[in-house]
DNA sequence: ACAAACATTTTTCACGTGTGCATTTTTATT
DNA sequence: AATAAAAATGCACACGTGAAAAATGTTTGT
């Protein structure tokens, strides 16, 4: 391997002067820089990036960290989640996957291993990590979960007002018996959604109905299970909106079960946008999240957080999207 | 930041003693050693991996490579790869993701940056980085797409053996008239599925009707190009196999828009068993890939030869499970 | 012409770790 | 008790890089 020494000596300077070159340091002159850089060229030189590690203190690494890997989290969010960071993440800096819940021991968590995390948060659970990577002083920027700390930089999608407008979508195409199949119990998500869908409700002046509140984990089958009671009640909705579309999948295919014809008989919403709503039967209406953009913007903040550690940590949001398909019905 | 140095301080030793005493260097006397151990443990003493990579000429860093992050890789590939390989890999190996279209310069893929590197790979295209990879030295997996190289280790599933089976069981439930949507052009694992399909028919003396082999890319929308094609045909197939779900899921979508009942008028076959595919209208039958079993027994191979660099390349084959679910009539 | 200011480069040191070899301490053998 | 052998520890250096301080060469000002 070609270090700087060999560059120094072939050039006949010091390696220090090499080094300077190479980093574009005012220092040098620029026929010393060219022909140096010429030589580094010529013979092939790659910086070594454990020793500018152990010097620089630095590790040109970015930690991208989910609240699990194995549970909860689907798949088309941790892949654009990747895609967004990607896109705008320097060549050389490399991103680490992790799952929070895989880490033995927070005290491998340090400044000298990660130049900035970031955490694609879904739990309150998360805390307890956030405040160890706040308190290693690692630039952090947490996604997807609204904090209420406003020494963190946090973006996330407005799903509160997402949800409503797709509520009043709903109401506006005539329905009024509202049900709700809920996310995950503990995930902020899952009462940031619950609230926007109260808020249309309440705009409206509908009543809210305790039996059309079905709960659910974000999983298929629970959509599926959910779904069932709801139709088992006396009185059924018109509309169910679904905490995602995982579980609106479920909930579609309780209604084929129960030979339930949707929109027809019952109008769904989903949210999230995943690849497949598009391609449900009858395609999915549902509420984008721009989970590429989110990834997108907050590495964006990540890589000022890392220029400049003293960047005031902002709180922002990424608009939601209606996506109007064929599974809600005018009535 | 706590040193060996600091250590060495307090314990009255050399900081040679305390790197020893920590290694596990047979060297030291036991009572020294469970001294330094407690010394190291009361100071919350965490080595600084910087400095081992550069001593060590290690990384502590493995690398997942796929074709491409952006394009053609399903969500649920990424995601059961990722949670494969976290299932066996030790916690302090981080893990880096990484697109091999993504790359600019091959020059950044050095033994001192990647202590192993695994390449899910897809395509041809990646050859070049698989063999700039060889050549450098880095110990060396390639997954999921078979290559001819009896030099390199390679994990793959028996692709072609696994539709093989789909077909024959299409053909044991009486149907003749099959189909095929392949998958993207260049891509081996196309060919694969194809000849296992063919290898069916060949067997039970059906023949090879060109215009049921129709052409696809592995995208949603392709699959439901190609059936539109199939159903226009003047004599229509009666089951079609799709060389993946996604465009299954396409395929489906077609029949829909058509009019056409499945399995009543059509049967269909998939390929991989994401997610979704037991939640379509009706559930999907189609082939197991796995993904995940893949990736495990690759990372676990991908350490062997880690350890011991002379390992002897293996090609490996994981098996296929034909799910049989709904989409599938007899006749 | 001589000092002062400036530009450029070199010298020396540091970062935290592991290792070959020398040195000291302990144990075993006679 | 003397000697050899073995065990335990320390010294000095290396890894490749960057930065402060020092040195050298060059220009400017009077």
């Amino acid at each position: 391997m070609i270090t700087i020494k060999d560059i120094a000596r072939v050039a006949g300077v010091s390696h220090t002067t090499v080094s300077r070159a190479l980093n574009g340091n005012p220092l040098i002159k620029k026929e010393t820089r060219d022909r140096i850089e010429k030589i580094a060229a010529e013979m092939n030189y790659i910086p070594n990036y454990s020793a500018k590690s152990l010097v620089m203190k630095k590790s040109y690494t970015i930690g991208l960290f989910f609240s699990s890997i194995d549970q909860g989290t689907s798949a088309s969010f941790l892949v654009d989640a990747i895609k967004g960071i990607h896109s705008v993440l320097d060549e050389n800096y490399s991103l680490t996957v992790h799952g929070i819940d895989g880490i033995q021991h927070f005290d491998a968590i340090l400044p000298q291993r990660f130049d900035g995390i970031l955490v694609m948060s879904q739990s309150d659970a998360d805390n307890a990590f956030i405040y160890h990577v706040k308190k290693m002083g690692i630039p952090l920027v947490v996604l997807n979960r609204h904090l209420e700390d406003p020494g963190i930089m946090n973006v996330v999608a407005n799903d509160r007002e997402g949800v409503k407008e797709a509520i009043d979508y709903a109401v506006s195409q005539g329905h009024s018996q509202c049900a709700i199949i809920e996310g995950k119990a503990g995930f902020k998500s899952s009462t940031e959604r619950k609230q926007g869908f109260m808020d249309s409700l309440i705009v409206h002046r509908l009543p809210l109905i305790p039996e059309y509140f079905a709960a659910g984990d974000y999983g298929v089958e629970s959509g599926y299970e959910a779904m069932c009671s709801l139709l088992a009640l006396p009185e059924p909705p018109s509309i169910v909106f679904c905490a995602n579309d995982d579980m609106a999948i479920g909930a579609m295919n309780a209604c084929y079960a129960k030979g339930i014809h949707i929109p027809g008989q019952l109008s769904l919403i989903g949210f999230d946008d995943i690849l497949f709503a598009r391609y449900t039967n009858p395609a999915l209406t549902t509420i984008h999240k721009p989970v590429a953009d989110i990834s997108k913007l907050g590495t964006t903040k990540l890589i000022d957080l890392m220029k400049d550690p003293d960047t005031a940590p902002e709180q922002l949001f990424v608009k939601t999207a209606l996506m109007v398909r064929q599974s809600v019905a005018a009535v």
